[in-house]
DNA sequence: CGTATTTTGTGAATGATTTCACAAGCCTTG
DNA sequence: CAAGGCTTGTGAAATCATTCACAAAATACG
């Protein structure tokens, strides 16, 4: 299979947004001229990532929203839920997983862990938080495939470690630390403070 | 001047982090290899990166971590403080608003809005959480420079237009919408719904 | 002082991604 | 059912980003 790159996952995660925006007001078919503009870039662009994947239009009239709906989702292996656990029940990893619109995309949080004593046993909309030294054995229970990190730094890599030894093969880490994780894990990092960087960089250099 | 890439710009602030690390540990000076090492790139990468805006290194000794660290804090506009503001005081903005780290880095939270008239007034570390009405206002005396947009979804084009009106330059928006902004507005999205969705792709195509 | 060793800075080469451009297919209309 | 008008799918071209490879500069050391 060709290599696909981060960007195109990454546009065709918005494509499947659009049509579902589209699907919601009733519409039975969409161009990629329209997948375009709602998503800032071209219609060749759009052609092209659905390329890699098959021909799902037609010419002449475009896509119909329902089965390219239909068609992403698969690509994107959403057609069946993930078990995500929440790693660190501070107030990041609170908003983590109250986040109501991941259950809805088929992310189902199943656990949330903490090392902090005070914080075990609350309940949070049905989740009761985990002490940390169950983490090893209930992430296999449950099957969990994806852990989000919403640790300190300095302690992002031992846990990672940890669910990784566990059996979990994707890891969304919000730590500013820069992770190694064996190959056939992937990790993800989303750092708040590299995007003010990034900003403050546009900001002196008044560039869009 | 040249283009600089976003990534690049990205990688800059990672080596950033790096030699303040490297710093704490009192190192003298730090080598491309070294810094590529840690940031899982090539030492021609960061050469390259660095080569964009100077030379800065001494050959056959490598780069002086004080003089780097002020190198690339200049580059990226980091000399001076900027004035944020988080809008939307749900769980994510207070998580945003008491993340310490930011301040550390010279991005001062001046304020943080909201529209339910249940949260307006509650204090949070010192700041209290203003009424979106003042918004328009206090934005504009208190000189704020970036705008981190912790809204629901359909209230993200509002509110951006409403930033961008009283005079903020950046934005970064954690709202799981495509926003518009004007020209000479730069625009940063953290999507964390578009992360996951990428860790089902890479899940269900087994790469890295 | 000269040789060995290290590491930078940077053109040239390679690789990846995006854009272009157009033939081919599908629908509508008369 | 033929002509006209869209819109797809895709090679080819262009642009953008990364890696290679090596001369030049700096130090260390005998």
């Amino acid at each position: 299979m060709k290599k696909i790159s981060e960007s195109a996952v990454r546009r065709l995660s918005l494509y499947l947004r659009f049509l579902q925006e589209a699907a919601a007001t009733g519409a039975e078919t969409i161009s990629s001229g329209e997948l375009a503009r709602r998503g800032g870039t071209t219609s060749a662009q759009v052609r092209k990532d659905l390329s890699l994947f098959g021909s799902f239009g037609k010419r002449g009239m475009g896509y119909s929203v329902r089965e390219l709906l239909r068609e992403i989702r698969s690509i994107l292996g959403l057609t069946r839920p993930w078990n995500v656990a929440v790693i660190g029940a501070g107030r990041l990893g609170s908003a983590l997983s109250s986040f109501r619109d991941f259950e809805a995309r088929g992310f189902d949080i199943r656990a949330v862990y903490d090392a902090d004593p005070a914080k075990i046993g609350q309940s949070w909309g049905g989740l009761t938080v985990l002490p940390d030294e169950e983490m090893d054995r209930t992430l296999r229970e449950q099957h969990v495939d994806i852990a989000i990190l919403a640790v300190p730094a300095d302690a992002a890599q031992g846990v990672v470690d940890r669910v990784v030894a566990a059996g979990v093969k994707a890891v969304l880490n919000f730590a500013p630390a820069r992770l190694r994780v064996p190959r056939g894990v992937t990790l993800r990092n989303v750092d708040v403070t590299l995007e003010l960087e990034g900003l403050s960089f546009a900001l002196v250099n008044g560039k869009t």
